[in-house]
RNA sequence: UGGGGCGUAGCCAAGUGGUAAGGCACCGGAUUUUGAUUCCGGCAUACCCAGGUUCGAACCCUGGCGCCCCAG
């Protein structure tokens, strides 16, 4: 009997390639859309995010109505609520800056997403990801994609071993150039959509303007701070600040500022010129540990965000998941709430949460 | 109302006779499956106002207006 795959279908290229390529490798395939944001499921009731209901869906289906695949569908609305946007709410609002992306991979996409997929009858649970599983020794590792532009695996670092065991990335040796021209060769159903990208379920991106709405919150007033203690003007509102973000500030200033530190606590955003930026160390906390759990300090690089280019570092474990990380040299932007990730070459170590 | 200084875009600011640097902010675009960063482009027919000198003035002169500092 063929074995069976689902895919993760977004409605976008990639996953429709990886649907097709499956199908070309004699797997049986079925399309499984989730749906996550839902308009009338948030609080104001009101379409202010402008997404259609159903949506996903839609362009998923049509994607697995050409690849002639059956299609499911599932509304997590309140799912991903509850996991993904309540921890982005309190992440700004502590003054940390969440990644909810990295967190849906692990509970949602991966979570109850992958779930579904096995209650459906699925002996595999495919993405459209650019990285790579190996088995060795027990253990599943995570690698990264054949290509380096597109890699995605800093997404996926807190993924469980179970989790890794039932997945597979079908585009995970390839590059996105060659994945676009499959899809044209397929003649692939209007592939115009641009690359997804931005927090999903803030289509606009506005992600203050979210904030403010959802939680009704507006403008708590604090200060905005030199690090030298001068106070140089009002803000309204720690959230709407990140750790190395330079536009904005709304301060006139001999030399480019940037935010340093957000203190949420005392209502306060400290900012400063560029070398300021600059750290030598951080600690990160709930550390997942992919290729084999860490004993001893190790030498690896680290990537503190998306795309940031890996720097050699060396990890010393702490108890309770954290863990100790030293540059060798001072990175600039280590923010507390982005993810960092240890890698040795295309290997995923593992990776935590800055604190 | 004695002395001194200043007045250039939303802000800071260069330019002291030859036809308005730069930075911040702002706007647009590129990059990007998080937030940022980064990159490219745009952004004063105009230099407090009014006269004058000059081929030519933000820069020189005269007179106003406004602000700051030190003295009353």
């Amino acid at each position: 009997m063929k074995k069976k795959a689902i895919v993760a279908l977004s409605g976008g290229v990639d996953s429709a390639v990886a649907a097709a390529i499956l199908l070309e490798q004699g797997w049986e395939v079925a399309g499984l859309t989730m749906e996550v944001v839902t308009p009338e499921c948030f609080e104001t009731g009101q379409n202010r995010l402008g997404v259609e209901s159903g949506k996903a869906s839609r362009e998923a289906r049509k994607v697995a109505d050409f690849l002639k695949i059956p299609f499911f569908s599932v509304n997590f609305t309140k799912e991903f609520r509850e996991k993904v946007i309540q921890s982005f709410f309190s992440e700004y609002l502590s003054g940390r800056t969440p990644n909810p992306c990295v967190v849906c991979n692990r509970f949602i996409k991966f979570g109850i997403l992958q779930e579904e997929a096995l209650k459906l009858g699925a002996d595999l649970f495919a993405t459209g990801h650019y990285a790579r599983i190996f088995h060795e020794n027990d253990r599943y590792l995570l690698k990264k994609g054949i290509d380096e532009k597109k890699d995605q695996s800093y997404f996926l670092f807190s993924l469980q071993q179970e989790q890794l065991a039932r997945t597979i990335f079908p585009l995970g040796s390839l590059t996105k150039d060659e994945v676009r021209r499959m899809a044209q060769k397929m003649g692939l159903p209007s592939p115009d959509r641009s690359e997804s990208q931005d927090i999903c379920f803030i289509p606009d991106q506005d992600y203050i303007g979210f904030l403010e709405s959802e939680l009704h919150i507006k403008g708590t007033a604090g200060n905005i701070v030199h690090v030298s203690g001068k106070v140089l003007g009002p803000h309204q509102g720690t959230y709407r600040y990140t750790v190395g973000q330079r536009k904005g500030l709304g301060i006139a200033w001999p030399q480019p500022l940037y935010v340093i530190r957000v203190d949420a606590e005392a209502k306060q955003v400290v900012v400063g010129e560029k070398m300021y930026l600059e750290v030598f160390e951080m600690q990160v906390q709930d550390v997942n540990w992919v290729a084999q759990p860490l004993t001893g300090s190790i030498r690896c690089k680290c990537r503190i965000r998306y795309r940031h280019q890996e720097a050699p570092a060396s990890v010393v474990p702490l108890e309770d998941g954290r863990a100790d990380v030293f540059f060798d040299e001072p990175q600039a932007g280590v923010t507390p709430g982005q993810g960092a990730v240890f890698y040795q070459e295309d290997l995923v170590l593992g990776g935590g949460w800055i604190r």
